[in-house]
DNA sequence: AAAAAGAGTCAAAGCGCTTTGAATAGGAGA
DNA sequence: TCTCCTATTCAAAGCGCTTTGACTCTTTTT
């Protein structure tokens, strides 16, 4: 059933059909009720890529995400879209997913953008000097940038953590407590909010007078293996850290494990947070000592992301340009006292 | 950059232009060439809604994402997703997620076959007597389905993992290391799987003489903390199991924490087995006591899924209307002789 | 009573592509 | 030399929708 098929069988054009379905002023109620009714009864579907042909605009949204054999599907990366899902989902948008090898990502989005597909894009997991943002702006498509890059002119659209602060009031509350001997499990530094953790927690640390040496700065991939590693490695260091951050839960369940399996008690012979993004399968506070954490919800950050994506392609609502968001700290069983 | 200008650009038709870009043979290899190297220097992109309207085609296939503010993104969807979106890629294909409460899905699906957008799409979840399957049949679109759905004549097309044999295989095991007390923590019941994998091990419980409680069958969501609290439930049971199987690692997580914090030695005290299916953020062989697990890759059943529905969109390859895959026993040290 | 304004409807153009059916040119065969 | 292929190329007709500009009636204003 189409347009003109609707048409015909009500004696009306497929003007004024057209117009009665979109809410167009200049047709009768009467006549409105009628088109609505036999819609409704012949299930009558609007074909989308006619629509798009016609109107230059996709009502949808699109994003890259980054997969590989190696680089497996980030629970991250999950968490933030199903955030971006609900949201498209109400604003009645399509939500198409480019699947590109991280290394093949700006070929993507130039594909994605070009292929008239999408009328807006978002980028995510921005590296320093990010070439992916001048790109995104030749494009001439409304896009949103989920994070920021060091080095380049913060004049582009984004929401980001204040991913200064997740690390520095983490260690703020540590060095409270009487730490001195610090380390970090960190995120991989090609990543900009890993970058700035880091620089949030030697800033704080150093106007405590400490210096964190880059050997107790550890910056590995976010899951759980990677964090058992390294915090293996921490502990076999002549002089292991009793406080240590982490920026992910996943590796703070890696990292429990290691300090479980020597015997150490957490909260007493060592202290540990974490930075937490609410990832519903792991919940800080249902560890078996509970994780002090700061936490922000990645979920919340892409449905934020996709409210303003769309909203600009609409062009209604009116939005900040950029955002930083900050994160909260809850403290919990997993930081105590230093030791003596 | 569009068809007519690159074609006017060129002095050629919009037809040979056409044909040269896509592999016709009536085309001269002087202009193919010609042609194809005005389009890589123009960056000249078909447009795909025109396409798609002309073509009838939208070379994307789509799937419905369950989303909701309780229903958080599962990990194992994310898993397979993952799989699914490699081979779109590599088939140029684009890949339309519609987000969806999950008791909204079969509208949902209808939306999106209806609209045009997609040419094929994915069914998973399965539930007993699952509406969605007649309802796929009717759209007159390919489809394929992960899962099988009980009750209903088994004449779609499918892939599943023999699930009986899932849990049958794990029973065995334990049988045979002496265990008599068994208990499940299995996924919920409302699903085709969970159901297959309940009945798999009681018949083989069976066939030992041993008959399954139902207050030892718990059925709950995938997850650390449902897998704690079940472990936790049947552990205060006046007769608790020396044999538990659990449905997925992140219910074992949550199982395995429930055990330390008993003082029970997994694999002496009491015997674990859980259902792997590989993802990468949890990995059965790194828990502090290794699992012993039935696993089969999700991300490998995306990408086969993916492979199938595109193979027959295109009319392209042969592939069986039906499979069922075999998960594999690998036996770790979280499964050990029944205790005397 | 004539002119202007407003309400409702319509025919037709156009979005950028594919595809049908026809046209053209250059050789081969009669 | 003339006809008939074959190899290329092309003009034009859709695909299903939106949107422009025009066209009827009514109703209001002068």
């Amino acid at each position: 059933m189409n347009l003109k098929e609707l048409s015909e069988f009500l004696g009306l054009s497929q003007t004024t059909v057209s117009r009665a379905l979109n809410g167009f002023p200049e047709v009768s109620e009467a006549t409105r009720k009628r088109v609505l009714e036999a819609a409704e009864k012949t299930g009558y579907r609007p074909n989308k890529a006619a629509q798009r042909l016609a109107t230059g605009r996709a009502r949808s949204i699109g994003l890259v995400m980054p997969t590989s054999p190696e680089h497996h599907f980030d629970l991250h990366f999950g968490e933030f879209v199903s955030g971006v899902g609900e949201v498209s989902l109400k604003h009645d948008f399509h939500f198409v997913i480019m699947p590109a090898d991280p290394d093949q990502e700006e070929k993507a989005i130039r594909r994605l953008a070009s292929s008239g597909s999408v009328d807006g894009f978002y980028i995510g997991y921005l590296r320093e000097n990010d070439s992916r943002i001048a790109m995104a702006r030749s494009l001439g498509l409304p896009f949103i940038v989920h994070g920021r890059s060091m080095g380049i002119a913060q004049d582009y659209p984004y929401l980001d953590l204040d991913n200064e602060a997740v690390f520095s009031d983490a260690a703020d509350h540590l060095l409270k407590l009487g730490h001195r001997k610090f380390a970090l499990i960190n995120g991989p530094e090609q990543f900009d909010f890993a970058i700035r953790r880091r620089q949030g927690a030697e800033k704080r640390l150093a106007e405590a007078g400490l210096h964190l040496d880059p050997a107790s700065c550890l910056s590995v991939p976010m899951t759980d293996e990677q964090g058992l590693r390294a915090m293996n490695a921490l502990l076999d260091r002549p002089e292991p850290p009793t406080a240590v951050l982490c920026a992910s839960t996943a590796q703070a369940l890696g990292a429990v494990r290691a300090v479980n399996a020597r015997g150490l008690k957490l909260g007493q012979d060592i202290s540990l947070t974490t930075h937490d993004d609410e990832l519903p399968l792991l919940k800080p506070e249902l560890f078996s000592v509970p994780l002090t954490t700061t936490h922000s919800s990645l979920r919340a950050a892409g449905m934020r992301v996709a409210e303003r994506l769309i909203g600009e392609i609409e062009g209604t609502g009116e939005f900040p340009f950029q955002e930083v968001w900050k994160a909260e700290l809850t403290v919990r069983a997993s930081t105590g006292p230093a030791p003596v």
